[in-house]
DNA sequence: AACATTCTCTGACTTTAGTCAGATATTCGC
DNA sequence: GCGAATATCTGACTAAAGTCAGAGAATGTT
């Protein structure tokens, strides 16, 4: 069924390892062990160790020697954290700095070893279709899941929401002024509160408020601007609704401001009709219904 | 200058590298080490341990010792070659082939899961943009190099193209009827033979032949047909030029059949201008000039 | 036939990577 | 203030990867 694709994607990555498996040798160069590399490469100023021991995926007695290592060379200076004494913090020195522009500049030459023997409008394409692959694998990494209203999480997404609608909207937006949707009217049973989430961070958001009569309200449907193009809304409002047929709910209702058209015109390509106001939201413009 | 190519590029780097290592881990989780599990995919009936060694680019010692256990697992079957006793020829077992094909339904596995959660036409925009970086990759990794005419590569390349003009042109190809290129006239200082390499086996030819006056003829230009739309024959024609004009020529001159019609594409896209005949060639429509 | 070369295998290493059970110091929760 | 939890470090490992010198057999060269 996938036949051809699957053998198209396993030709890429064959090519692209081969390529892209360059440099590590290239780091290994230096003469220094390729986990020593990759972790000087992860200190920016002041990182704590278990920091960078979530973003290596690396034992604690491991990621401890290296930094001895790294220390004994003269790269890395390690303190104590000023608020709380049992976390390190580490830091490059000069020398550190130095060692890691020159590992920088191995992976700006392999990129440029990709570009050289190309003609300009083969760069292009090439760098376009990079460009592509990457945003699609990124797509497909996204997961959706449940999180409670209260969360940290949440309550980011929500406020970068109710930020951007203030600056969206031509009158700016007053939450307190809007129809509300309180945590316990997002967290079940009375609703759910769904994130979307990339690389461990929070890229978006989108609520569900069920209403009596098998009717549910879709609401806080948010996507960071960074994520955008990934198709992450259209995955939010799918979720709610295969959520809500689960609740044995029919119908579903939203209503959204003419200043935000990429949502309408979501909504639309969804199935949602346009249908009258049936509430008294103050910065609704259009009302939308479907019925699943 | 490719400032932001290169931070594309290397953004690409790591979104691949993360999505395209998990399948060291897959292969991993079947409890046997990775460079068994490489060595057994690359496995196919008959291969001679030598070969093997250069594919993988493993110390003789280390892969013996991996043989040894695929061996002691039942997985291979080694065997001395019947024409050279010194080269031991490895084959795989039912038991081999059965596990290999499980190696290639977790490669399979991985493939699916960049598809499954896309969309369509997701799909097949990820597929598409992965075709193109593939054949890209591909090309600037291309190396056009001097070779003898009487080299094993060149009589190949040779051989291919004769093949190919006399199932291309209406009347056949018979070489002794078309105007020479004796291997004298394309080894140096008479003249050139190229070939472009790519993955350790020829993929075409080009050949400059010089005839008096300052001028040269460009003859044997040819692409395999797995490796066209990589710009193999425009490199070779630019490489050829280039070339000529170390040696002094100021006038390239060539001429081609109606049937080749890339051909005339590329050589009116790189300059060259059509002529009245300068030769007798009987299997010649077209004949083409450019002064360098 | 003698000698060099090629191919594979063996033994004896070293270096990396990764794991696990505590030891130690600090902070948090009550 | 005290026990639980957290963050890091140390010691003691194992497994995997990779290196190197040389042995042994077959083949090529003169």
């Amino acid at each position: 069924m996938f036949k051809g694709q699957i053998e198209q994607i396993r030709r890429f990555n064959r090519v692209v390892t081969l390529h892209v498996g360059a440099l590590e040798d290239s780091y290994l160069q230096r003469g220094r062990p390729l986990s020593e590399a990759r972790l000087l490469h992860e200190i920016r100023d002041n990182t704590d160790v278990r920091t960078l021991r979530e973003r290596l995926k690396l034992d604690s007695g491991h990621i401890s020697r290296l930094l001895r290592s790294l220390k004994a060379q003269g790269l890395v200076r390690t303190t104590a954290d000023p608020s709380d004494g049992r976390v390190r913090r580490v830091a490059l020195t000069p020398g550190g700095l130095n060692e890691r522009a020159t590992y920088e500049a191995l992976s700006d030459e392999l990129a440029m070893s990709f570009l050289r023997p190309l003609e300009p409008h083969q760069r292009d394409r090439l760098v376009d279709a990079m460009a592509e692959v990457e945003r699609l694998l990124r797509a497909g990494a996204v997961e959706v899941r449940l999180e409670p209203p209260a969360s940290a999480a949440a309550q980011w997404c929500l406020e970068q929401y109710f930020a951007e609608l203030s600056a969206r909207f031509e009158v700016g937006f007053d939450p307190s002024r809007s129809n509300p949707a309180s945590p316990e009217e997002m967290t079940p049973p009375s609703g759910f509160f769904l994130v979307a989430w990339l690389d461990g961070a929070p890229q978006g958001c989108g609520a569900l408020k069920i209403s009596d009569g098998g009717s549910g309200e879709v609401k806080r449907m948010w996507t960071a601007p960074t994520a955008r193009g990934l198709g992450i809304g259209r995955r939010m409002l799918r979720s709610l609704e295969a959520m809500a047929r689960e609740a044995g709910l029919t119908r579903l209702r939203l209503e959204t401001n003419r200043a935000l058209n990429e949502a309408q015109t979501l909504y639309r390509s969804e199935g949602y009709q346009e249908v009258a106001p049936f509430n008294a939201e103050p910065y609704a413009h259009h009302w939308f219904e479907k019925k699943l």
